[in-house]
DNA sequence: CCCAAACCTTTGACATTTCAAATATCGTTC
DNA sequence: GAACGATATTTGAAATGTCAAAGGTTTGGG
């Protein structure tokens, strides 16, 4: 090897990686993850002093505030990305706090149905509303344009993972 | 304000208002949460099925891995967003597995250092090629311009979130 | 009819998470 | 050099998370 090819191959590699060294989708990733922990924990922070509930509850009783009929504990833990062996302990300490009833349809006794109580429909209502602020809040510096990018970015992310999964396929 | 003026800015706000009815900062945190969720999931599952590790440690050990003479647990604790009280416990059972190493510096008896041990080295190497592998994989339908660029734009949501939170204020 | 496969939920074992309170050590001040 | 405030880690209680196995129920083929 002279001298010289070797002082080219150097300056390709050089200029090559010089996006710090690390590969473009590790540093997206490592990103949204601890910009999502860091939105997380303020909302589970304002969520447990102003409202005394845990996110995950508030996501169940999102699901379920939508639908007033009530959902099967499978369709729960679907739209929740919780377990099935999760949705159990979570709708039963939700009904001991009375926010969430739980009844067994006549036609199929292996289902459960979880519903919001009365009680249940004004708590959330009343946290839906301002954990939507907090969300304005917290983006207020993000020039809407991009957030809206962001969201349709995001989104073809989400397709791309889905569709790159090594187990079960994904809707 | 001239007609003219006025006339523009009214139908950009329609425009940029049409999506949908729900708040835009609520609709991306909500794609962003389940997207990392996706994500998240799909690490842990491979990171157990091909070496037996949780994502906790593998985001424990990679600070390790950069900082091979150690690190304090509250270093640790910084650096990975896990709380104190939960560093105690995943570095307890690394050490259990032979992957980490604890040590009281003299000078400072409050004080526990922890410390890849040489099996912990050679175990992370293989775990973090393997994991920015998976990344690639997951994300190769996204254009690398897309993935720059939403890398810069997180950023921003990032810095904005930093500077509206309630409790005690960030680095 | 009955049994086996399919479905829905629960249970159990274990790891992780948060928060708050307790412990231990250090450094400094009086 | 003893006590106090600051720092560092551990512990404990309660909730959540995964995974696999076990429990009832329903359904459909023989």
């Amino acid at each position: 090897m002279t001298e010289s090819e070797s002082a080219t191959v150097d300056l390709e590699i050089i200029v090559q990686g010089a996006q710090e060294g690390k590969k473009l989708e590790l540093r997206l990733w490592l990103r949204m993850l601890s910009t999502t922990k860091l939105i997380s924990q303020e909302i589970r922070r304002r969520l447990r002093n102003e409202f005394g509930a845990t996110l995950p509850q508030f996501d169940l009783m999102a699901q379920l505030y939508r639908e007033r009929d009530g959902l099967r504990l499978g369709e729960l833990s679907k739209r929740t990305m919780v377990t099935n062996g999760n949705v159990t302990g979570l709708v039963e300490r939700l009904e001991t706090d009375g926010l969430v009833l739980r009844v067994t349809p006549d036609g199929d006794r292996r289902v459960t149905v979880a519903k919001l109580t009365d009680r249940g429909v004004t708590l959330f209502g009343a946290m839906a509303a301002a954990h939507e602020g907090w969300l304005r809040d917290m983006m207020a510096d993000v020039d809407p344009a991009i957030v809206t990018e962001l969201w349709q970015d995001i989104g073809a992310v989400k397709t791309s993972v889905s569709n790159h999964l090594s187990g079960s396929d994904f809707d």
